[in-house]
DNA sequence: GGAGTAATTGACAACGCTGTCAGTCTCGCG
DNA sequence: CGCGAGACTGACAGCGTTGTCAATTACTCC
């Protein structure tokens, strides 16, 4: 493994050039930054996150706050947040609430995820603490902190829009807790690609709050119509678990005489028959580029709030074909 | 923070000997060892991971070999092995199978989880390695290699006795694969609860695979016997949600009319309505443990096999209740 | 009791990096 | 054309630990 040594060697420049480099201060001439950068690739460099962490005084611990109801959510975004921080050294701590946070001396930045993220009183707390912090699935109830998270509503739409191409002309949407702007979200990329159509795709909503139960009483209405959606669309897959159970009990065979997609690819979503055509978060991207955005602020980035966007993708399973006859 | 010094000014030795206490090296004196034990624990010190990583030579990547088709159990899993861990310093390395094991370098030690833990070739080419190893939730088909589960025949017990405990006097078990062990764990667990209720309780079994699918079978099968259960322990969540499903189907209200529950407290059995009365493995406590054990066998500690047992418990939630009427 | 050997213990360097502080270069300007 | 200020860069120590090897101690056996 070389070390920052050979690196110097190779550009030419001191050993403690080399270090500035990768700790982003802004005292090396861009020329010579270049030059580092470009030595480092060649000789395949990277920082050794135990010398770094033994060597400097700075702390290294991160906090995660995370309370999010739904427990597959949390353990992937843990998942996340730990794989991103092993590899640069930093150590997590989780939190879960105003009180942990307060309670935690010696924090270096926060990563807060929904709902905490868009909590009023973590929001304060944290614009208080003056420690560097990204919100994850942030949404704009506040301009404070970096967000990272994805763009829900374009991916409802396509979601919806790939139900009308496979032919559905009568799509159910279950709604989210009506208290989450991503449930708005989600429901108005719904609208657009439904809109889009011109009138010739029915929509009918019915409302429910993310849990289970609130999934199979909305699937029940839904399907008890007189003119029945042949898809639904769940605002997430714990609903549309639910309603593969509605549609067992009606007797109605998925995906034969009624398609159901979800939202979020959460586990729940694979382990159902049929599995659940569903959209992927990349939860584990979001933690990776969250844990970054902290790194880089930590050692001195000081641009303007970041608001990245990452991609989202349907992940088709068996859960959804085409229409009946 | 105290460091090696500080206990060794506290202890009356040299700095190297502490070094040498907490490596595990039995070059030291007994009276000396628990000199220095005793002086740590004083002061309260505890081993920089950082420091001890960047002047060993020692590889700390620690590989976790991990392909369960559950998918939440494989989530659980590794955010057991990263938190056990992240806090010695050690580096996950995810392995796949045998082919990603071969392909690996460097490898410290190796962390095996079912269904690989119990695979032949595995275990060969482990047992070839000379590498320390740990097998979760491991089989007695090989003797080599540390291994730590639970006693999921004495759960099976446990979880039985509860439901004969609330009034159940026929009760259904839906098996797992039969090419796993655990399945024939598991079930001679429930025929012991049911045998030693010397004929007060009948049992009827279907056979499952543990997946969601062959759960929506087996308990299609049980509920439609003339004189049907009035409970059904399904050998993990994923079928005892399929049970639920089924139930909702035939209109048996749960737990009112049919009490279900399950194996291994997955995300599933919180997700779904209503929640489902499970045995919980403690896989994060399996992990930190199995991690220990790791850490004991890098610094020297030749001990014969550990064959550790931990702690299981009967998570009550809500689908489980006294028998009608 | 003394030599010889094994069991313990200690001294010191080094791991790869960052902090501190002291140089060395640039410029702009008189 | 030289000087001072500010922009860069470099030298060196030291973070807490383990590896190496030498020194000391304990013990065995004539």
């Amino acid at each position: 493994m070389p070390t920052i040594i050979d690196v110097a060697r190779e550009a030419g420049v001191s050993f403690k050039t080399v270090s500035r480099v990768f700790n982003g201060e802004d005292t090396v001439r861009p020329v010579t930054r270049e030059k580092v950068r470009e030595a480092a690739r060649r000789i395949g460099y990277s920082v050794n996150p135990a010398a770094r962490a033994l060597r400097s005084k700075a702390s290294r611990k991160i906090g995660l706050l995370l309370n999010n109801p739904s427990l597959s959510y949390s353990e992937t975004v843990q998942i996340g947040a730990l794989l991103a921080m092993q590899s640069e050294g930093y150590q997590l701590v989780m939190l879960d609430g105003l009180t942990a946070f307060h309670a935690e001396e010696g924090l270096a930045g926060v990563v807060a995820c929904p709902p905490l993220a868009n909590d009023p009183d973590i929001l304060d707390a944290l614009g208080e603490s003056h420690l560097p912090f990204v919100r994850v699935g942030a949404e704009r109830v506040s301009q404070i902190g970096d967000k990272v998270g994805i763009d829900d509503r374009a991916a409802a739409r396509e979601m919806t829009d790939y139900l009308i191409k496979l032919g559905h002309r009568r799509i159910g949407f279950i709604e989210g807790a009506a208290i989450y702007d991503v449930s708005r979200r989600r429901l108005a990329g719904f609208n657009d690609a439904i809109h889009r159509s011109s009138g010739a795709v029915q929509s009918i909503t019915a409302s429910g709050d993310f849990s289970y139960a609130s999934g199979l009483l909305a699937a029940e209405d839904l399907l008890s119509k007189d003119n029945r959606p042949t898809a639904i669309f769940a605002a997430n897959d714990e609903m549309a678990s639910a309603c593969l159970a509605a549609a067992y009990k009606m007797n109605l065979r998925v995906p034969d005489e009624l398609s159901v997609v979800g939202f979020d690819d959460s586990p729940v979503s694979r382990a159902v028959y049929p599995a659940i055509t569903t959209v992927r978060q990349g939860v584990r991207d979001l933690l990776s580029a969250s844990v970054d955005i902290l790194s880089g602020r930590m050692s001195g980035d000081t641009r303007p709030a970041h608001d990245i966007i990452h991609a989202h993708e349907v992940i088709v399973r068996d859960s959804a074909g085409p229409p009946p006859e």
